[in-house]
DNA sequence: GTCTATACGGTGATAGAC
DNA sequence: GTCTATCACCGTATAGAC
């Protein structure tokens, strides 16, 4: 609130402005969706004019990127981690359960932001080394490895169980439930999952 | 291709637009979403003029009712199904599985619809008798009443359990899986789901 | 950093000829 | 049933004053 002198609390304030910018079109994106979301609307929802959006970010487009480009280097931490563990079926459990519950209160608007644009993702042509899908894909191929019994019906199956989380917050939507319980039955049902693929006939 | 006296043929035809305009309009709905798709762009892929289609429909939301309406019949099959049926533990598993397996190759069109405008659904405030929502929060309903113990946690996976085969679609987006093996992954995790549900601790 | 004013294209939708 | 022509509107984005 002092230091007047410095300029230090201005330029500290033109950062939060960017983040207040990044928080307000996360929301309206994911209540709204991208497409029906106009600049108009998040300026208003600042208290200011839309063509002050322009002097933070060079569009609409690049708002949206600043969002999904936050998100991405978890993945890649699971990858590395998931590397430098044993490589036993058990591996298939811990993984999955490690990334299900990754997911805390602050992670799960990243999660319902992506479920309310599921089309965004495959849209956005990211630069080569930001993609976040593809490493969740190079996720599922160290994992499908340690499946007693690989197929594609098997890979899916592990596919979904990693995706318990979205799966979850989806089946809640419009529904009370707290972000706990969503964790809990992500938790639960991605472990049954991995149970019943880890009890091959 | 004949009886030209009778004009059977042209109104027949007519008929076949209306549901030429559905087709396209689903098939663009669903890649590029519905927001994003314009009635130009579904014009043109009929080969026709974009005005010609309010020939057909009021408008581009009408086209987009007709398309959500075509569902939900099924759904109420199911409510009735499991009010006749004995109300028994049992009958989790038999409901959920009957839901999934329901849905053949031409009904995985609508799911993909569905999954990629999730947001549409709850803005379009359909008429009161005519809600699909709804009515699977009344099958949730009807079968929580049989879970051996009954939490929010468990509510929230039942619901999970009863949408796998909407995860399975989209788990299995931009991966080159068949149909059948997406339902069949669907039943898969949804069995396990009903199973670790059933065995209660 | 925020403002006003504006350019410019695309959108859904309508009117009316054929 | 499909067309051309046209409408009003709203979208993103930019220019330039303050």
């Amino acid at each position: 609130m002092s230091t007047s002198d410095t300029g230090y609390v201005e330029r500290r304030q033109g950062g939060e402005t960017r983040a207040e910018i990044q928080r307000v079109a996360r929301e309206l994106f994911t209540s709204k969706g991208y497409e029906a979301t106009s600049m108009r609307e998040i300026a208003e929802a600042l208290g200011i004019k839309k063509a002050s959006l322009y002097y933070h970010f060079a569009g609409k487009e690049e708002i949206l990127r600043s969002l999904v480009q936050q998100r991405g280097a978890e993945a890649e931490n699971l990858l590395d981690w998931i590397a430098r563990q044993p490589q036993q079926p058990e591996l298939l459990r811990l993984a999955v359960l490690r990334w299900v519950e990754s997911f805390s209160k602050e992670k799960l608007k990243g999660i319902r932001f992506i479920s309310a644009n599921p089309l965004l993702m495959d849209a956005i042509e990211q630069h080569p080394d930001e993609r976040i899908g593809s490493t969740l894909v190079a996720i599922v191929d160290a994992l499908a490895s340690l499946l007693p019994e690989r197929s594609p019906v098997t890979v899916l199956r592990l596919r979904m169980a990693l995706l318990s989380i979205n799966s979850a917050v989806e089946a809640a939507h419009r529904e009370s439930f707290t972000d706990d319980e969503i964790v809990a039955a992500a938790r639960a049902n991605a472990a049954a999952a991995i149970d019943a693929l880890l009890a091959h006939a």
